[in-house]
DNA sequence: TTGAAAGCGGTACCAC
DNA sequence: GTGGTACCGCTTTCAA
């Protein structure tokens, strides 16, 4: 291990000096400060930086939490996070929390530990455990595309009600009156909001909402042929389905052409999240672009000013949000 | 900041024994142990990470290199990782390079820097810097997917020439004789791999290689579009296309299908990876798959050993792939 | 401009 | 079984 120690040795003057050509150079004479860098340079030696943040106090560090890393549409909002950091400096600490609560609260006890500095929460739970409840009051914590239940934290998102009501608003001008939904979990804010804004659109458009139109409880492609499968058995046939994300709606638009009914033409599919492969499925889905990078690099922003002890400005911030008609929506078949 | 100071101050005894009664709790008499955990609790206290650090010397993370995000069967992977470096008790730094040198260097020099103990690579390029060169003789690196060129340092990959050479068998079965090749970037090993596999079962089967049938250089959705446009301008046009991944594949799928050619009735298609997705498409992919998570979590295992010092037993890890024969291919026409 | 030395927060050796 | 203390590697104040 070369250290601090064996350069000012060689170089022939103290650590402080060494310490001070690497961080602060204009303090150190010029002539110093190359006997330091050659020094440097012979020894291959690098600042410890375990050492420089037990001083400093600071990881520069933070934490991604993230219920699964198989959706799409996470790994892009990850890769905003990503982006986001290095620009300000800090690293990455993944944790894939599978859902787990007792995952997520190993991975916030690195904030209490000072193995990082900061949190962004994807998912909607809080994750700090019981025990550690109090102490996690003032710690740096975002959360995107959820909101952290009955927690006062900073959220970015989207308009997840506007988004809800714009969906069924395409799909009511085309005529249908008969709908299927399968959803996500259930326990999410996402779920309600957006369930809320195309309820609110078939209110005032005088149709009724069935609580049997409703199925499924993960954001899963199997979800979607499950749904479909659910829903085809219903009376009253729908047609059209509105999942609530592309995983779901491809699941629902492969069981669909599985079984020979034709989309658009006999029921209409959308989506949301516009990740990527649902421009490239055949019909391309109809669904809700959200500004995912945006939102992982916008969360880096604020959660930055909390480690700064920065004023925010604003403690919520809705990205806007994007209809793409494609080809999954059509007319409503009579 | 409650410190070690403060707790032992509380609990009446020495830091040393507040140190000793949470690491090592056999040490202590049950008395004292009960004095200082009571400290320990109502001071909310919580040992430093980052000072536990400096005096290992080890900071129990590791950096993961990944070209990008959006793939999701590097996604796959890194769950595996994920998982393997949770149960080894270490935390996944993520390096999102966007293919730039530039970015791998910085990541890479985390191992320079005590800030990370070892290294994962799912890209082919050796990650570090010229400079750094030499310091990082000894550095703990495992690569995943693609072997890094010119160095060598152990690897886990599957048998790609093998799986070239299953896919082509199962295609040339079905009797296609004239085939297209849509591929990723050229530089890597798994390009070659796949390809020369392909390319000895046809010999065998006294098939040509023709140049201008191989067309793409990125794994991409566009580049199975744009693969498929080009290949259909040939002379002789493929009854069977090969894709070097899903995404490619399914673009290939999206644009063939478009144009109103039947797969596989007129053209055969087959991928590489078995992205979850690619089977519910329609028709559903004829892909490899790879044990994907399981990479992930033996090149963990592999690495553990490197940074504990441990023997490796071999230097290669080559995991089992299997065919997927689905509906996206088909005998040929004729 | 530079060096000596006191920390940062823990750990672990040595003595009692 | 417990306390004193040196030390991990670096930073920073203070004095020269």
């Amino acid at each position: 291990m070369t250290n601090i120690k064996k350069v000012s040795e060689l170089a022939g003057v103290s650590t402080a000096t060494v310490s001070r050509a690497l961080k602060n150079p204009s303090l150190v004479n010029v002539k110093t400060r190359e006997k330091v860098m050659e020094a440097v340079k012979t020894a291959g030696y690098r600042p410890n930086w375990l050492a420089s943040s037990v001083k400093s106090g600071k990881s520069n560090s933070i934490v991604v939490l993230v219920p699964n890393l198989v959706n799409p549409f996470f790994m892009r909002i990850i890769e905003g996070i990503e982006k986001g950091a290095q620009e300000h400096g800090y690293s990455v600490l993944l944790g894939d929390t599978q859902g787990e609560h007792k995952r997520e609260n190993e991975y916030a006890s690195m904030l209490l530990s000072n193995r990082a500095d900061g949190l962004i929460q994807l998912d909607h739970s809080f994750p700090f455990s019981e025990a550690d409840e109090d102490l996690s009051k003032n710690v740096p914590l975002v959360s995107v595309c959820e909101r952290v239940t009955g927690k006062d934290y900073p959220y970015i998102e989207l308009d997840n009600y506007a988004a809800g009501r714009a969906i069924m608003n395409h799909l009511v001008s085309y005529g249908h009156e008969k709908f299927g939904f399968i959803a996500g979990q259930r326990s999410s804010q996402i779920f309600h909001d957006r369930l809320a804004g195309m309820k609110s659109v078939l209110s005032e458009e005088g149709i009724n909402f069935e609580e049997s139109s409703l199925v499924g409880e993960s954001y899963d492609l199997d979800t979607g042929v499950e749904g479909v499968k659910e829903l085809l058995k219903l009376p009253h046939r729908p047609t059209a389905i509105c999942c609530f994300n592309d995983d779901i709606a491809m699941g629902a638009l492969f069981e669909l052409t599985r079984r020979g009914i034709s989309i658009p033409k006999d029921i209409s599919i959308t989506g949301f999240d516009n990740v990527r492969v649902s421009g490239y499925v055949n019909p391309p889905l109809t669904t809700v672009d959200q500004p995912a990078f945006d939102m992982g690099k916008r969360a880096v922003d604020v959660l930055v000013k909390m480690m700064k002890n920065e004023e925010l400005t604003r403690k919520r911030e809705i990205l806007p949000f994007q209809l793409l008609e494609r080809e999954s929506s059509g007319p409503a078949k009579r």
